[in-house]
DNA sequence: GTCTATATCGGGATAGAC
DNA sequence: GTCTATCCCGATATAGAC
């Protein structure tokens, strides 16, 4: 209820919470304006529909996390510092955004064709990443191995954990908060460990 | 259509398709009678409610992929044959199932508490098997790893390409249908690869 | 800019005919 | 066992007062 910011921003705030946690076909505007403390039509007075309203909330989603891979991929840091880089970066993120993981799994699933267009508007461009990554493969002192496989594990390995978490909380850790929040901390070492381990030569 | 199997369990495998690919709240009885070329009312006379037909279904899905973890993990095999066992059995399933990891993601970052049941129905015991995987990480030649990282990293492995398929084929396959099943198929040689060079000793 | 009132539609669910 | 008709509610969205 901060009195400084519009209640248009405010709105889109109170939204973002809801739609994440809910999903598109979950939340209802009535959720929205309960939460917002306002009222349903002043929702449509600022953002017409539903619709549209989603459509700002996942964009910035979207661009909360996307940036920082181009961010670090296209940096001059050595392969290792990337590594390191990405899985600090992203596993913090998610520390904060928790249900973002899921979020956007679930949308993207359902409306795929969306997507292309947030990429290039975040300004990546995957296969430049992917080339770039290829060279130090290559270059410097590591096995090589397919970018494509390196990218999709070093990705996995650290959204995983937060997209799964009601299941693995619950299975390993007896459901205890604390200890799966340490558990995710721990990972910003495991995860650079484990990959650096299989693509180091020797 | 096949006019050999009842009613009954057509409409549960229409309505397994209808819920995996729109979720619980994208899902309209109508949907699902229309996919059946039947009634709404039948599904009714069936089921009751459509949160009672969801159930069915969702134990259903749970039971077609967790199973398979106790076999394995409970089996004697050595932790390297486990391994395989694990990369091979899972992406298999999820090549023929492909909407399963989201569906269950989604609908248990909703309602988590449905879980801790189902795993006991399963017979699936998780301090066991978490525990028979810390003696093979002490005991074989390797190198001590924490096993819950272990098993997240195997399952995270396995899993988020199929969970976020949307977003990597179009990111890094240009949204090409083939390449990516190749890929997938290919992981069931990397990930075991990648796990047992960073768990292996010297 | 914010509210109340209302229109319109589609959802889940039941009653009852056949 | 399968259908039609109907109930009731809640959803999105708009009109119009203040």
């Amino acid at each position: 209820m901060d009195n400084n910011i519009s209640t248009e921003d405010h709105i889109l705030q109170v939204a973002r919470e809801v739609f994440m946690k809910n999903g598109y076909d979950g939340t209802t505007m009535q959720m929205i304006a309960d939460e917002a403390r306002i009222n349903k039509s002043l929702l449509h007075y600022y953002y017409r529909s539903k619709e549209k309203l989603f459509k700002r909330i996942f964009e910035k989603v979207f661009s909360t996390f996307i940036p920082h891979l181009g961010v670090i991929f296209m940096s001059d840091m050595s392969l290792e510092e990337k590594i390191h880089a990405f899985a600090n970066r992203y596993i913090d993120v998610f520390i904060e955004n928790p249900l973002i993981p899921i979020f956007v799994m679930q949308e993207l699933s359902k409306n795929p064709d969306h997507l292309t267009e947030l990429i290039k508007d975040a300004g990546i461009n995957p296969e430049i990443m992917l080339d770039k990554i290829g060279q130090s493969l290559e270059k410097e002192d590591i096995s090589i191995q397919d970018p494509r496989h390196f990218f999709v594990n070093l990705i996995g390995l650290c959204i995983f954990p937060f997209a799964a978490r009601p299941l693995i909380q619950r299975m390993i850790f007896k459901n205890n908060e604390d200890d799966y929040n340490k558990f995710l901390q721990e990972r910003k070492k495991e995860v650079p460990e484990l990959i650096l381990k299989a693509i180091r030569k020797g």
